[in-house]
DNA sequence: TAAGATGACAGACCGCAGTCTGTTTGTCAA
DNA sequence: TTGACAAACAGACTGCGGTCTGTCATCTTA
């Protein structure tokens, strides 16, 4: 890496920085772009430089989510137990990350904008790692014979993203006022019932 | 109603049946609000005076969609059935519609817009008619043993809702390229089976 | 090492949702 | 009848996300 691609590394991370600790403090509707490069010293021109959007700069910090899941739950899941208390576990913990790590305001954020867009889909890429992790749960539990048959690994991926995606967005909408880990509780404790052998 | 009030009204459904034609034509999105008072020879001013914001003009259609499933779908669940078959029943019936004459864009700006602006959520109204139906159905459910014990008519709803959100979401997420009508089928029931006594 | 190419940035500018300040004109009380 | 009032509207204006053009320093390569 060059001079100039240091500096404008730098940049950015000054950029993501105080962009992510100002929407923290205000919420992302009350911080304009105009302040943050005002508080950076940078520029529109720098800002849209390296990012396609007022959105993108959270996006970044929501895609270390994956990176959350897999290097941190799913090695504390137990392979001596079942993969539906994998699921549950992983479900558990998950849901308690985004409650109490991302907060709402960052989730509704990226749920607003992953609809608003035309823009390429951060939930859409079927290289999302989430996506890996579940497969690859769920084939397993194919194999042991704990789901119900008929459904195949991709179904009770699918159905599983449903689940969170309407957990999540409600859970947004109510603005975080209602607990996120219980409503998850609810809501997979009847899917997985569903979809038990 | 007086003359004044006569012509405000006139003004606000012709507005609405423009706005609702142009983005049908061309997508929430691609039009303007100063297109639409353009067409219909009023002003930003009208426009403002009778709608709060861009968006309200879609939650009026969107606010049909409750008189609809009162009018039209409860009156074809038949008495018969067990509550499980009147409730796969109206999810069906219920996303057919959704699918069929409300679209992915309606939909999708719609889910948008509750996430976005800090005014009165449609979606969090309790008073919404959608929820009087399922608390309705789900109480007589509960009373007929057809539920697992332990769930409540609002712990249930509660799950159905979040099954639609998910459900919803991702279909106008997709923009409509997936079936809503096959996803739903799915979800629902394993979420079904799972509630199911 | 000189000169063309290019990445990082600056900031004027644009488009559009939403606001604000009138202005007109039907309404209604006295 | 008249005059205060306000609903319905007109349209200039603001705020902000995003674009576009230009500049300059750095990089490449001949």
């Amino acid at each position: 890496m060059n001079l100039r691609q240091k500096r404008g590394q730098e940049t950015k991370r000054r950029i993501i920085e105080t962009a992510i600790a100002l929407f923290h403090e205000r919420g992302f509707n009350n911080v304009t772009v105009d302040e943050i490069v005002a508080v950076t010293n940078t520029s529109k021109g720098a800002f849209y430089n390296h990012f396609t959007s007022k959105h993108e700069v959270f996006a970044e910090q929501f895609k270390q989510i994956d990176q959350f899941y897999v290097e941190h739950l799913v090695p504390r899941l137990d392979a001596d137990q079942s993969i539906m208390e994998r699921l549950i576990l992983f479900l558990e913990l998950q849901m308690t990350y985004i409650q109490d790590e991302l907060g709402w305001d960052v989730t509704r954020t990226i749920y607003e904008q992953e609809l608003s867009t035309e823009r390429s889909s951060y939930f859409l890429d079927p290289d999302r790692p989430l996506y890996d992790i579940l497969i690859g749960l769920c084939q397993e539990g194919i194999e042991k014979g704990e789901f119900k048959a008929g459904y195949s690994a991709h179904d009770i991926v699918t159905v599983l993203i449903h689940g969170m995606r309407g957990v999540l967005y409600n859970w947004s909408l109510n603005r975080g006022k209602i607990s996120l880990v219980n409503e998850q509780r609810m809501v997979f404790r009847a899917l997985l019932d569903g979809l038990r052998a």
